[in-house]
DNA sequence: CACCACATGTGCAAAAAATGCACATGTTTA
DNA sequence: TAAACATGTGCATTTTTTGCACATGTGGTG
């Protein structure tokens, strides 16, 4: 009578899953590790734990690596058909946005991370329009003609809620043919002008994490703009300290070299909507595909 | 020239997925915690999450209740798609296999619980037999002529790995007719022949439970073979203490009500394999068909 | 054959995520 | 006006996930 029983759905744990058809596709737990991001440790518990709740070995144990069983292969093909189907989903959400969202952002950091990107963003979402800003005005988000806005902030003292960007540290970089025998000691630094990313001078701060004295460091021989300061580097007028974020299309051009591993982290680049933003589906749409876009400058 | 990037599959998080997935299913996060069996709570973090992580609205809030948005709507449909493809997949895993799984099981148990639930497990793998062997014997399961064994057990008793089948508490029970006026005191207990599941008496403990002094209930009136008792009791020739998992059926068909709400915990149902039965495919199969079926029986 | 690189399993403690609770807000209904 | 809903949120707690370091077992190499 009363023997009905809502014949609900009973999903395996979708964690699992994807750690199963990551392992799965690469024929390896390791490679699937490297392929989310984590240790073949986790991959090995969410396979195996899986393979418990469904009661079916999905891999047979090879001396050296795995294989795939049979139920294991049938499986598979229908799983990743199903986070295929939900990974094109979720990358045409939104992808009929449309509207035009205006992002105010520190001048360096524009060129060096934002522009090189946005393409990106423009053909995934190609009826909206990003004006981007490059301005060091701090000026109120609200009142400013902006909808987002990037800015270099100390943690804390943003009163505002805001995302974090990026937080990379900083380090040296210097054009590689400015001393084409290599750094040796982070003395070196000293024979040559020392340019900076900062209005603060952090190589002082720098030197102490080196083990060096910080006096010689506070002298500022000459100072230029901020976002000047790395094209200066550039074209071999001086050692450079400034965040990895704007230095990395540098250095993987092979326009710079980091000189030292030792890092000072200061500060972070944010993110401030204004209050009329999160009505703006373009902002929103922005704002999700920034923070996704940048997750490996933050941690 | 290294700018390659492997342009990998960026998935949402799942589980937050599949919260939003019930949730627009449901038009509801408190039925939709309902049937995922947690807190509404629970389902507004995790839509709320989603929404901010992929940048689109999901829902719009109504002032009561909560609405699709054109966006969440076309998602929904898709994700839908994607569970379901996973749903089926796994329901369908290792349906192929055959095989003969020997399961040996307490008789009350066995009667109650597992032999009202067989016709789901052979309609999903029909090419498995099962032999249910109802037997009070505690034999080695590794001596005896099982591949699974279905065993009561005090916790830390068992010395094997073990799983966890049941560990419902007792409560009291009796056929509607034998006290027609309903259960107001514990003490009305007394004026019947009290039956029980257990070879231990626990009536002394329940009786404790209640606030009653436990004397009066140590005096076992007359004791019939566990698995007979509850049958006793179904015909009106006593109250009967004993599990819920096993009165379940009972109480359903309205054989029994259950007299007080106390309950008493005491031991469990645990499910123990053959060294053999992990290299039989029906055994594996049969036990993570029965974990997952008995899944409400534990917690 | 010794030895190293490789691939996965596992105990354990640390880190991160999910959850429930209790309460807040705002709305509809009686 | 009160009560019942439906969802949002701070906070403490629980649960899950994770990485690390080490163990095991294999294949290749000199």
């Amino acid at each position: 009578m009363h023997m009905f029983r809502m014949m609900q759905r009973s999903l395996p744990p979708l964690n699992a899953l994807r750690a199963f058809e990551a392992a799965g596709r690469h024929q390896s737990f390791s490679r699937a590790a490297e392929e989310l991001g984590v240790s073949h440790s986790a991959i090995s518990r969410h396979v195996r734990g899986l393979e418990d709740r469904l009661g079916v070995s999905l891999f047979r144990d090879l001396p050296r690596g795995i294989k795939l069983s049979r139920d294991g292969r049938a499986y598979l093909g229908q799983v990743t058909a199903a986070l295929d189907l939900i990974a094109e989903a979720t990358e045409g959400l939104g992808g009929s946005a449309e509207g035009v969202v205006v992002v105010s952002c520190e001048p360096l950091f524009a060129r060096k991370v934002l522009l090189p990107m946005l393409d990106r963003f423009h053909s995934q979402y190609p009826r909206v329009e990003v004006r981007l800003e490059a301005s060091k005005a701090l000026a109120d988000v609200n009142r400013y003609e902006a909808d987002l806005a990037i800015r270099f902030a100390h943690t804390g003292v943003l009163q505002v809620a805001s995302d974090l960007i990026s937080d990379t540290p900083l380090y040296v970089y210097a054009a590689p043919e400015l001393r084409p025998e290599g750094w040796q000691s982070p003395k070196d630094v000293l024979e040559y002008a020392r340019l900076r990313e900062r209005d603060a001078n952090l190589w002082p701060r720098w030197a102490e994490l080196q083990g060096l004295e910080a006096a010689p460091f506070e002298a500022h021989g000459w100072r230029i703009s901020a976002d000047l300061a790395l094209e200066a580097a550039v074209c071999g007028q001086g050692v450079y300290l400034g965040s990895r974020d704007c230095a990395q299309m540098d250095c993987d051009a092979g326009r710079l070299v980091r000189c030292f591993d030792q890092g000072v982290r200061d500060g972070a680049m944010r993110l401030v909507q204004a209050d009329r933003a999160s009505r703006n589906r373009a902002a929103r749409v922005f704002r999700g595909w920034l923070l996704e876009e940048t997750a490996d400058l933050r941690g």
